[in-house]
RNA sequence: GGCGGAGUAGCUCAGUGGUAGAGCAGGGGACUCAUAAGCCCUUGGUCGGUGGUUCAAAUCCGCCCUCCGCUACCA
């Protein structure tokens, strides 16, 4: 495990309020294909999602539920492993913000920023909901008796100050201009980078770390003297206030690599390789969380991908309230785990905000699924089978004379290229692309006239079926292989009807290099049988619900 | 207001000086191995508007219109 490369990468974690949206897991859904990419490339890779449990809108909401906060997150955080696990997701960790070994890192990393001087007790004011807390200006709802909290639009806010603790993200204003100049990958898409640039060049104002009312928290481990926080006992001081959502949440990517228990294995998989995150929060996890780890004298991530959104048809952003909300378990119901992946990772584009429709992701499923890849499988198993018998035939050797050994060549190398940069969706359009070629290989050399060639007596007919039909088994065979990070259950499908071995465990581990595999002819020396055709995305011919 | 991006076929988008493209959807055709799928052909656009530079502009420059992102403490 030591000697092979290592890959940490981590999706935000998700607000435990409510049940989980498509347009929330279209993230764990991308990050998942990328963790299984690196799984069967032979990284040693870590994969860590979860929940964010803490604050006092959740305190409320459990309240209004009649429930202890805990038992409020417990329900709301199986919804989420539920519908993960439904879409086929499979981190090497699920981190919730509420486990032991968290709370003791978010409380070492406060404890680091003030042995470090980062760290200062001030006055933090504010618009105060009193049934739910400090509230953003903008976040606020207009009503005609004034600026109203939205979700307590008769109770009237109070400007309140509160002494809290600040983090000197001012401190860090130059180190992180020069961060960002000197590693221009480190936060993509480009455009992305530049407007935190631009956030960066405005000037920084530091921000609060800690909730004085707030209980439903993790304890804030230092004193107003700046003494421990713990007393004798074990207990926390409740005076001294919880840590506020960014020392938090966002230590969670820590946590995850093994800070502060572990440090062996934090050593291995620090800094992340890739924070996959929403536009939303790129603020907080490009500028505050790079200045926070150096802080600690930790290394900031290497990446950080900011993706876009879902959005209905009208090009409003999904959600709940909204309700053109997309339930995944309804999703998986109509689409299968893998159509389910392929349809969003293929319709939405990575780096920037796509509408997408119900109507739209059946086209999609239909066309590339169903009709080109899926029937792509089918006829080539049938013919094999048919024509050939049982023992499957051998592609020709990628010298130059198969046309799609030549194609998958360079199918290969931009498929690689895209996965690796991020660009899902255009590795799944190259993928295809061969797809369609294979496809157009069957029309031009026509099995199924060789075939009767060959029965009556055509010898150079029937090589020559063979070797067509050995192609077209092999280019199914790295198709199936190369897709195989997002359709997972797919894939050990599509080999099996080839008479191929699939050696990947449930999560894309334990199989040889993925790149050894994807070489056209990889497994021509062995010999197996086809199996019966199976159709393996069957169409989609009525619209479900709507959503 | 400031900074940045976008307006190209019904839909999603590619195309940064040289006679408008892809996929899907629509129409037609030949075949038949296949999930009535695949393959071939095809309808369709004054490339947001306007003025300019140039032999030549979707592509460069000016102005205008529309839309979007960022412009600090929401979890």
């Amino acid at each position: 495990m030591a000697d092979r490369p290592r890959f940490y990468l981590t999706t935000a974690i998700a607000y435990a309020n409510n049940k989980p949206g498509l347009h929330t897991l279209y993230e764990v859904i991308g990050a998942d294909v990328i963790a299984r990419w690196h799984r069967m490339k032979g990284d040693d890779t870590r994969f860590l999602t979860g929940t964010d449990e803490h604050s006092v809108n959740i305190a409320q909401r459990a309240a209004e539920e009649g429930l202890s906060p805990r038992a409020f997150v417990d329900e709301k955080v199986g919804l989420f492993t539920a519908a993960e696990a439904a879409l086929g997701i499979a981190p090497d960790r699920f981190i919730r913000t509420t486990d032991p070994d968290h709370v003791r890192s978010a409380q070492e990393m406060v404890r680091r920023a003030h042995a470090n001087g980062d760290i200062y007790v001030g006055a933090y004011e504010g618009w105060y909901c009193p049934n739910e807390g400090f509230k953003a200006a903008s976040d606020l709802l207009e009503t005609a008796g004034g600026w109203r909290c939205p979700n307590h639009p008769d109770v009237e806010l109070q400007w309140l100050t509160e002494k809290n603790w600040f983090f000197r993200l001012s401190a860090y204003q130059e180190r992180l201009e020069r961060w960002f100049l000197d590693n221009p990958g480190a936060v993509q898409p480009d455009y992305r980078r530049n407007e935190m640039l631009g956030f960066i060049r405005q000037g920084l104002e530091d921000f609060s770390i800690s909730r004085a009312g707030a209980t439903w928290g993790i304890p804030f481990p230092i004193g107003e003297d700046g003494q421990t926080a713990q007393r004798e006992d074990g207990s926390w001081d409740p005076e001294a206030g919880t840590i506020y959502v960014w020392y938090d949440a966002l230590i969670n990517y820590i946590t995850g690599a093994g800070f502060p228990d572990d440090p062996a294995s934090f050593a291995r998989y620090w800094p992340a390789d890739l924070h996959v995150i929403g536009k939303d929060i790129a603020r907080f996890h490009t500028i505050y969380w790079p200045a926070m780890l150096w802080s600690a004298g930790l290394e900031a991530p290497r990446k950080v991908w900011i993706h876009g959104w879902l959005l209905a048809a009208d090009g409003e952003r999904m959600s709940k309230s909204r309700g053109n909300f997309l339930d995944p378990v309804d999703f998986v119901a109509a689409f299968g785990s893998d159509g389910a992946r392929y349809v969003t990772l293929r319709e939405v584009a990575f780096d920037r905000d796509t509408e997408v429709s119900w109507d739209s992701f059946v086209r999609r499923y239909n066309a590339d699924l169903a009709n080109d890849f899926g029937n792509l499988v089918n006829r080539t198993v049938s013919m094999a089978g048919r024509y050939l018998g049982d023992d499957r035939p051998a592609p020709r050797p990628a010298d130059g004379s198969a046309p799609l050994a030549v194609a998958w060549d360079r199918t290969l190398a931009d498929y690689v290229g895209r996965i690796e940069a991020c660009a899902l969706h255009d590795a799944l359009a190259v993928l295809w692309e061969f797809v369609g070629a294979a496809n157009r290989f069957v029309d031009s050399e026509q099995p199924w006239t060789l075939a009767k060639a060959a029965k009556a007596g055509d010898e150079a007919a029937e090589a020559h079926l063979r070797d067509v039909l050995g192609d077209l088994v092999e280019a199914c065979r790295l198709l199936g292989l190369a897709a195989a990070p997002f359709l997972p259950a797919s894939a050990p499908r599509v080999l099996a009807q080839l008479g191929h071995t699939y050696a990947y465990g449930s999560d894309g581990n334990g199989g040889p290099a993925i790149l050894d595999e994807l070489v056209w002819g990889a497994q021509a020396a062995d010999r197996g049988s086809v199996a019966a055709p199976e159709p393996l995305f069957p169409r989609l011919d009525v619209e479900p619900t709507v959503a």
